[in-house]
DNA sequence: TTGTGACTCCTAGTCCGTT
DNA sequence: AAACGGACTAGGAGTCACA
């Protein structure tokens, strides 16, 4: 059996840390310093991100690059 | 002032965690369906890696992908 | 405020090899 | 066993206009 998305994953629970947060995409997108549109493709799992762009949203996000890969149910 | 590299911390940390299983290169690469010189630049620092190959990585060693994010000194 | 398609540029990732 | 290189193709990075 297919193991789900992991993008679709990664995106979901960054989308929830951003919500949590109260920051539009739009503000989030800034503080990395990407496009807007780049970090909505992620959120919806259609990019696949890699590990320095990563490490820049946690940074952003003030959390460690670990926690963005947590609660994935293994 | 500029943080230190994370493909360098990321590839130092699967570096180890594949020693630790006495795996090769080789034998990591094949096990994960990549090929033998990437996963060493990876290693070394020099690839930016992408999320999928990360998880791919990380089911190869049996291990959650967060594993490969921690004692990163935060 | 976010989704989406389309686009260019550059690198992620492959495959061959030698050291 | 691992580092390193050249040449190549697939696909990620980054941007925009518009819905």
């Amino acid at each position: 059996m297919k193991q789900v998305d992991v993008k679709a994953k990664f995106g979901q629970r960054l989308r929830d840390i951003r919500n949590q947060m109260g920051w539009s995409q739009e503000h989030l997108a800034a503080v990395v310093g990407l496009d807007r549109s780049y970090v909505g493709g992620v959120e919806r799992g259609e990019r696949n991100i890699s590990i320095e762009n990563i490490c820049k949203l946690a940074e952003a996000l003030e959390i460690n690059p670990a926690v963005l890969f947590e609660q994935w149910g293994t």
